[in-house]
Parts: C-alpha cells; structure tokens; sequence
DNA sequence: CACTTATATCGTATATTTACGATATAAAGA
DNA sequence: TCTTTATATCGTAAATATACGATATAAGTG
C-alpha cells in the first residue's frame, strides 16, 4: 500500500486535526484539560461568543471523537476523550518516519 | 500564565493544523515525504486535480512552514521542511500532558 | 404549574475555503 | 526569436465554516 493512501486511519486523524485547527475550539480544548469537567456555559463564560456558537463548537468536538458530554440535569457535562489524544499522538508521532530523522539528532 | 493563553506558538501550530487539516494537503505532504524532492508537476499527475488547484495548496502549505520550494529553471523543487515537522511532533507530544496518562499505562 | 437555568438546534448573514479556467511569467531548447 | 514546459496568480463560482438571534426542549425550583 502506496504511503499516500487514504485509509480510515487517516480520514479520522484528518478529521481530528480539522477539529483543532480552528482557534477556539483548540482553546475549549485547553480550558477542558484545565478543568477537567465543565459544562457548556463554564465555557461560554470564558470567551467572548454566543453560547449558540460555543454549543457549535462543542458539536463538531464532539463528532471527532476528541471530547464526550453526559446529561447532568438541564446541564451537559463535557470531558475530553482521552483515548482519541492519545490516539492523536500515536499518529502524529509516527507520521512521515522517514522524513526528519526523529530520534536521531533531536532529543 | 493560564494554560489556554494564545501565545505565538500556539498560533503556529494552529495554523499548521490548519494546512495539515486537509485531505490533499495531508496527501501532498505524505507525497513528499516519500519522493524526498519533487516539482509541482509530478503532485498534479497524482491527483485529480487542477495544476492551479495544487499549486494553491503548495502556497498554504508553503505559508504554513510545512514545505519550501527552490527554483530549479523552469519547475519549483519541493521538499518538506523537516525542522517544522520535528516541531510539530514536539508540540503534539507535549499537548494536553495532565489529561490523557501519556506514557504511563500505554506504551 | 409557572419560572429559572442550561443547552441544542434552526434559520440566516457573512466570511473563508476550495476549485478551475484563463493568463502572465520565466527558463530552456530548436 | 518562437515554442515548449512549468509554474504562479487572477478572477470567479460554489461549497463550507463561522457567528448570532430566536426558539424549542428539558430538568429542576418555588
């Protein structure tokens, strides 16, 4: 298999790396780790956008897999995934092996 | 400094997701890694795409510090900039490091 | 049962991204 | 110099992304 095939693998780590690559969601994700456990408002409260837009946001996090939220009374309760970063990681520390001599020279 | 301040270098990262957080940009690159050095003209051939297209998502790629091109008569030499990948693969490896139990019960 | 709180979703406006044809530029060969 | 080859950029159309107000839903509270 050609090293620029496109599998499944990549499609999800594409994905992923499209839910990050927007400013504010990469900081939700920051404000999460922080936090641990916060629901949507705790984070509304902390950026200067609309909650419709921050639920947004939520929502595609969410359907990367990077972040998991569970009803806890009219509130929702939002975790990062710690399965997909570590996932995320994997993929992006084994990515282009041959390219940048990792593990050589560095570190 | 709160963990979700925007420095700098979280901006260069966002915005190297940003070029990555694309299918062709992510195949051109895995294209590059592979052919060490190749001219706009052979990523054109391998993909569907128009030569304005790709040429396009060189500039991105370019802007992002992912790649660099010299003038070779004619053809632009594309190479990937492995200190940027290097660079990368840090920033991932270090991201989020309270919240997904790096390096402990995996591997 | 109102009322508050918290959220998601809808509709929509604006901005950005993506893709392409046409065209300009630049180097090399006949 | 004319032609070919390789590329970048311009203008533009279509698709996505982003943001917000309005609204619907759902769970508690008095």
């Amino acid at each position: 298999m050609s090293p620029q095939t496109i599998t499944p693998e990549k499609e999800r780590l594409v994905a992923m790396l499209k839910a990050l690559s927007n400013p504010i969601r990469f900081q939700i994700m920051e404000m999460l780790a922080e936090c641990q456990t916060c629901i949507t408002n705790d984070i509304v409260l902390q950026t200067p956008l609309a909650q419709a837009t921050i639920s947004q946001h939520l929502k595609v996090l969410r359907e990367a897999g990077l972040i998991q939220g569970t009803t806890s009374g009219p509130a929702t309760c939002y975790c990062i995934n710690d399965e997909s970063i570590h996932w995320l990681k994997e993929q992006i520390g084994q990515w282009l092996p041959d390219c940048c001599h990792q593990g050589k020279e560095h570190q």
